[in-house]
DNA sequence: CGATATCATGACAGCGTTGTCAACGCGCAC
DNA sequence: GTGCGCGTTGACAACGCTGTCATGATATCG
């Protein structure tokens, strides 16, 4: 493997004017840079990325740090920020700090399982997924250990003065326009299916429905709010749980499209007819609310631009180039065939 | 950060000793091992990965390598791989090979595109996912740089004295023992929905269903097979020609998970009752197949198991420990609703 | 009891880059 | 002609580890 002496024995200068050329550092005569340029080529010659940390205090490295979450969400996520890897040439590695990937370890707090995954390869930064940008532990760790992160959404509850840095979406305002919808189709029994309370999107998008309702209104009773942790096996109780009720719901709405499947799942046990007699929402647009029959309405979320659009932030906040903002990308409602009038 | 010096001098050791209980190499008395692990805990000191991969020629990361996929397998080829990591301490990098990843570099090959991922960080070891399990290239770039690697899947085309190292299971076998359980129960005219010719997977997986039908003296007429990408929407077609035969097939067997979900889609749309009227089956066991209505009849595969055995096979030949095995691991039919007897 | 083998440990030279700072050459002003 | 400043380049010391080999201590053997 050539070595940057080899490239600059053959070009005819130091090994630092290679240096200068391989990191675009200013200072170099275009003819000289040409030069060097040829050898790298001649030469197939890459520098070695640990050297080049070692003596740089950098190494081009960026860590995905994420706790449980969907495989198409993550995989949209995973896309999205290996995309602005690849763009500004960084790697990339995976963090996760859910118990099951570490046995060993379920004992530690996630602040103390993201120390010790760090020790193991040193990311110039990090972008943390929900529901992580909630544990006030890690941002506790990482700013107290001034490591640069983006976050996929912002901090719940974030103390006075936190600016989040990264990219989002409006959960509230999408979440309001859909049933905003529902109630303009006729729809006045109107049932949801929540997270767990301390995640940021349960809370972000319960408080849509609730904004939407009172703007008609209407009111959310207790009755009609189930509680689930967003996987499809938690939600089937749940959702017979709101289709139990009477009057029963026309329509429900489920903070997620696992859990919307769930409710698709029990009206089919119980040969409720969907659209006809109940109309159903997701929030997501996994490929699964597209294989379901019928398909599902539901939210799209730009995950991959978001996490795209983060992780450049992020390069960004490391390369000094900003000071870091929160960037808001548009939702967009997929009405499908889970929808239609109150009957 | 505390340095190796730091933990020589507090424990009254040379950087050499205390490199080699790092390590846990021999040749340091257990008095002395407990003094320098008391010193590490003390300043909390945990190496410099970059500088140990410089001085030591190892980077304790290893790459998965993979093209285009279903989110949820590559999900699972992740935990399985990550576990493996976490338990002898190696950090995991991606490496997507696909073009949309790298727009910039669709016109390389793959062989191309890995090289230059390979000079962004250089990995002890790579794992690789199907179909680049199949692509000869990929293998040629690896064999000639003398990199280390397993195979979530043998090569189909292996040439000659090729030992395949990794693990896999045995698709002809899972798919015989579907489809023979399928005649048994009175179907004939049995459908097949095959993926792409030159994946392994699509192979192994038709032979599969040949097999099985001559061992019940049957035969499979070209107008029972289709063609499609592994993907829920390249399906759909193929599904819809599958049901335009006369007479029609009582049971379809899909290659995957996904195209047996276009063939409920299509039979969801023709009124075409599963499982009374049409036995479906898939391929994966994944959450999909369980979400769907009714829940798929499919063939678990052990991905995370098949990726974290692979990934300790990987290092230990990395290590020197093991030359390198294919393991079979064993799959699991899962039976659920959507196959009846024939009627 | 001395010679030799074995074990435990340390000194020191890399590993392949980047950062610092000095040196050099050249043009321009006085 | 001399001096100054700027743009360009290079020498060399880090960066924080591991590998090699020498050294001293201890055990083994005849």
């Amino acid at each position: 493997m050539a070595r940057i002496e080899d490239v600059a024995r053959l070009a005819g200068v130091s090994i630092k004017t290679v240096s200068r050329v391989i990191n675009a550092e200013a200072g170099v005569r275009e003819p000289t840079r040409d030069r060097v340029r040829a050898a790298i080529a001649e030469l197939g010659y890459r520098p070695d990325p640990y050297a080049r940390s070692l003596a740089g205090q950098r190494s081009f490295l960026l860590a995905l740090v994420y706790g449980d979450a969907a495989a198409s969400y993550l995989m949209d996520v995973q896309k999205g920020m290996l995309a602005a890897c690849a763009e500004r040439h960084y790697a990339m590695m995976l963090c996760p700090l859910d118990a099951r990937s570490r046995p060993q370890s379920a004992s530690m707090g996630t602040a103390a399982r993201l120390q010790d995954a760090l020790g193991r390869a040193r990311p110039d930064g990090l972008l943390l997924t929900p529901p992580l940008t909630d544990d006030a532990d890690l941002h506790a760790l990482l700013m107290s250990t001034n490591q640069r992160y983006a976050s996929l959404s912002p901090w719940l509850a974030s103390p006075d003065g936190h600016e989040d840095i990264g990219a989002r979406m409006d959960d509230t305002a999408a979440v309001h326009e859909l049933v905003q919808a529902l109630i303009e189709r006729g729809h006045r029994h109107i049932g949801y299916l929540d997270g767990p309370p301390e995640h940021g999107a349960s809370h972000w998008r319960r408080t849509g429905v609730l904004n939407a309702l009172a703007q008609a209104g209407l009111a959310l009773p207790a009755q009609r709010v189930a509680q689930a942790d967003f996987s499809f096996e938690s939600a089937l109780p749940a959702a017979r749980q709101l289709l139990d009720q009477s009057p029963p719901p026309t329509a429900i709405v489920a903070a997620n499209d696992d859990m919307a499947a769930a409710v698709l799942r029990v009206a089919w046990e119980r040969g409720i007819r969907v659209p006809e007699a109940l109309s159903v929402c997701g929030f997501d647009d996994s490929p699964l609310s597209r294989q379901l029959n019928p398909p599902l309405t539901t939210i799209r979320q730009p995950t991959q631009d978001m996490a795209r659009t983060a992780t450049l932030e992020l390069i960004d906040l490391i390369g000094g180039s900003s000071e870091g903002h929160m960037h808001t990308l548009p939702y967009q409602i997929q009405w499908r065939g889970t929808v239609a009038d109150a009957s």
